[in-house]
DNA sequence: CTGAAAGCGCTTACAG
DNA sequence: CTGAAAGCGCTTACAG
C-alpha cells in the first residue's frame, strides 16, 4: 500500500542520459549562463529534460556531507507565541527560502541557560549560521560564540558590536516624548520592559532624553521593567499606581504591555486618553483595533527579519557587512489624542 | 581569527581509543541498557568519555544520508503571525526537540497553491513526514498525498479521514449557543470565518444546532464566513449590520475576529454586551484584558501541538495511531454577561 | 564482543 | 567538454 517510493538520484538520470554521474551534477549545479562551459547544448537540455520528468531533487543531506555546508540556519527568538517575534520570523523564512537556504526556529524565553543550550542544539544539528532575536546585553555569551568562530547576526535586539539589524528605537522613543509633550503631558511615566533587552532600553531613553531637552524630568520610580505581554503591563502599572503617581501619560515600550496596563487603568476608574495618554510600541494588528485606538510606533518587522538572513548569507559568503538601524514611525490614534 | 574547527568525528573517538569507528557507533547509539551488547564495560566508559570530553556530536546529515532517515519534520501553518498557530507549533517544537526531531515552518497563507508549492519544498528537504495545521475541507491535495505514501497528520483542522488532532469544536460551538440561549440572547449571529476550515465550521454548526434544539431559528444570513483576524472580523461584522440585522449576540469563531467586531460595534455606538453579547474563541493572552473582557473558549493549542508532532513519529515507526478530539472549555468574561 | 567493508548520494579536484 | 576516482561521516549486515 506503501507507494513511498526513493526518491531519484543523481545515477538514475545518468545511467538514463547515458554520462557520469559527475557530468549531471555540474550540468545541474550550473545556471543557463554558465553551464555552456559544461556539455553542449544538446547534452544540457537533454539532462535537464530527464531530470525535470523524473521530478528529480537533490538530496540535501549527500550535498552538504560533500560540501561542507549543510544550508541550514538557525533562529533563537524569546517567543514565537509573541506576534513581534512571529512577524520576524516570517521575513527570515520568507527570504530563506528564496535564496534556498532552510531555518529552524526555537524559543529561548529569554533565558540564557536555554539560549545557550539551543545553540549548541542547534549548532550540532550543523547549522551554517544562527539568527538570534534575543540577545541580551547582560550577558558574554555571544562574544564567546563569535571567538569560537560562529557566524551570527541580531535581529531586532543589539548587542556588543555584533552586527544587528535594528529599529532605531532611541528614536522612536524619541518621537513619543515629543508627541505626548506637544501634547501636554508631563507627568510621563514608562514601562519600560525587560532591563536586559536593547530595546526596551532605547525606547525608553530615547524618551528620557527627549523630555530632559524639553526641560521635562522623568524620575527614576516612573520608568518600571517588565515583561514585554498583556500581563507584564498590568503588573508594571499596579506598581506604579501602588507607589502613589498619578501619571498623565504612560509609554509602554510594547503594545500588549500598554494594553495590559490600559487594563489596569480601567479597573481603577482612570480615562483614556483624557486622565492618563497611553502609548505602546510595534503597531501589532490589534493596536487599531481596540475599544480605543492604541497610539503605537510603527518598526519594520518583517523587513528587519529579510535583512538579518540577507547579511547572514551574505556573512557566509564572506563579503563584508554592517549594521543596520531602520526608521520607525509614530502612528497616533485614540489613547494619545 | 577564525577559530571555527573542523567538529569532531567518530574517526578522532576511534583513532584515541584505538577501535574502530563501527564499535564507536554502537557504543555511542545505545543506552545504558543494552549497551552491554557491544564493548566492555570498561570500553564503554572510554568511548563515552572520550566523546564527552573532545565534544563529539553526530553529523546528522551523514547519519540521515545512511540510514536514510532525516529526523526532519516539515509543518505548515496558515500564518504563523497567527497567536493560534505559533502556539500550536510551539508544542510542535518543544515535543520534537524533546525527541531528537528537527522541524522547518512555513507560511501556506492558506492558498492551496502555496500549499501544494511548500509541501513539495519540504518533501525536497526530505523530511520524514509533515504536519499540516491548513488542511482545507475543500480540496484533494492532502488525498493525493496520502496516496503518494506520504506519512502526515492534521492539526486544529481535520479533513477527509486523516489522522488529525483537534479541539471538539463541535461541542465549543454548542457551549458558545447554550450559554447566550441561557442568558437571554435570542437573536444569535455567527461570524464563521473561513468556509474551508472544519475550525470554522464545526463552531457555526455547534452552535446552530445548540440553537434550533432550542427552538432558536438562526438564518443563514446571520452566519457570515471571514478571515481569522480582526479586518475579517471587521468586515463581516460591517456587512451584517449592512443587511440591516440587528443581533443580540455575536458568536465570532476566533477571538480576533470578535476584537474587529466590537470595534465595529463602538463605532456604531452599540453597546457591549448591553446592547449584544460577543463571544469568541481560542482564549488568546489578550481576550482577558481587553476594554470589556471577552467570553471565549479555551482550546488546548499547545498541546495539540505536542499530540500532533507525538502521533507522527509514531506513524514513523509504524505503530497504529488514532484521530484525536480534545475538549474545549468556555471563559465566561464580561462580553456576555 | 569487535573489525573490515560497503555504501548512502552527492561534489570536485584531477586527468585526458 | 567529460569521466573516473575519491571521499564527506556515518551505520549496518557480515564475518570471525
Amino acid at each position: 500500500m506503501n507507494t513511498h517510493s526513493r526518491p531519484v538520484t543523481l545515477r538514475m538520470i545518468a545511467d538514463e542520459v547515458a554520462v557520469d554521474t559527475s557530468t549531471v551534477s555540474r550540468i545541474l549545479n550550473s545556471t543557463d549562463l554558465d553551464a555552456r562551459r559544461w556539455g553542449s547544448v544538446e547534452l544540457i537540455a537533454k539532462v535537464r529534460l530527464v531530470a525535470a520528468a523524473r521530478g528529480y531533487r537533490r538530496n540535501p543531506q549527500a550535498a552538504s556531507l560533500r560540501t561542507r555546508r549543510s544550508g541550514l540556519v538557525g533562529v533563537l527568538v524569546p517567543r514565537l507565541q509573541d506576534p513581534v517575534l512571529a512577524t520576524i520570523y516570517e521575513g527570515i523564512e520568507e527570504s530563506a527560502t528564496e535564496q534556498g537556504v532552510s531555518t529552524f526556529v526555537t524559543n529561548s524565553m529569554d533565558d540564557p541557560e536555554t539560549q545557550a543550550t539551543r545553540t549548541e542544539l542547534m549548532l550540532a544539528r550543523r547549522v551554517d549560521g544562527l539568527i538570534f532575536g534575543d540577545a541580551r546585553t547582560d550577558s558574554p555569551y555571544l562574544d564567546d560564540l563569535a571567538a569560537r568562530g560562529v557566524t551570527f547576526v541580531l535581529v531586532s535586539r543589539h548587542a556588543g558590536n555584533h552586527i544587528a539589524v535594528t529599529c532605531d528605537d532611541l528614536l522612536g522613543g524619541r518621537l513619543v516624548a515629543n508627541s505626548l509633550l506637544a501634547s501636554g503631558r508631563r507627568k510621563i511615566a514608562i514601562l519600560s520592559g525587560q532591563p536586559y533587552a536593547s530595546t526596551a532600553q532605547d525606547r525608553a531613553t530615547g524618551a528620557i532624553e527627549a523630555c530632559r531637552e524639553a526641560g521635562v524630568h522623568i524620575p527614576e520610580r516612573n520608568v518600571l521593567a517588565g515583561g514585554f505581554d498583556v500581563a507584564g503591563g498590568r503588573k508594571a502599572m499596579e506598581e506604579l499606581l501602588a507607589c502613589g503617581e498619578r501619571p498623565d501619560a504612560i509609554f509602554a515600550t510594547n503594545d500588549f504591555a500598554a494594553i495590559g496596563a490600559m487594563g489596569v487603568l480601567r479597573d481603577r476608574g482612570m480615562r483614556v486618553p483624557d486622565d492618563v495618554a497611553v502609548v505602546g510600541y510595534n503597531d501589532t494588528p490589534i493596536a487599531a483595533e481596540l475599544g480605543i485606538p492604541l497610539t503605537t510606533v510603527r518598526s519594520p518587522m518583517h523587513e528587519m527579519g529579510r535583512l538579518g538572513i540577507d547579511l547572514l548569507l551574505r556573512m557566509l559568503r564572506g563579503e563584508p557587512v554592517e549594521s543596520v538601524r531602520l526608521p520607525p514611525e509614530l502612528i497616533i490614534r485614540g489613547t494619545s489624542s
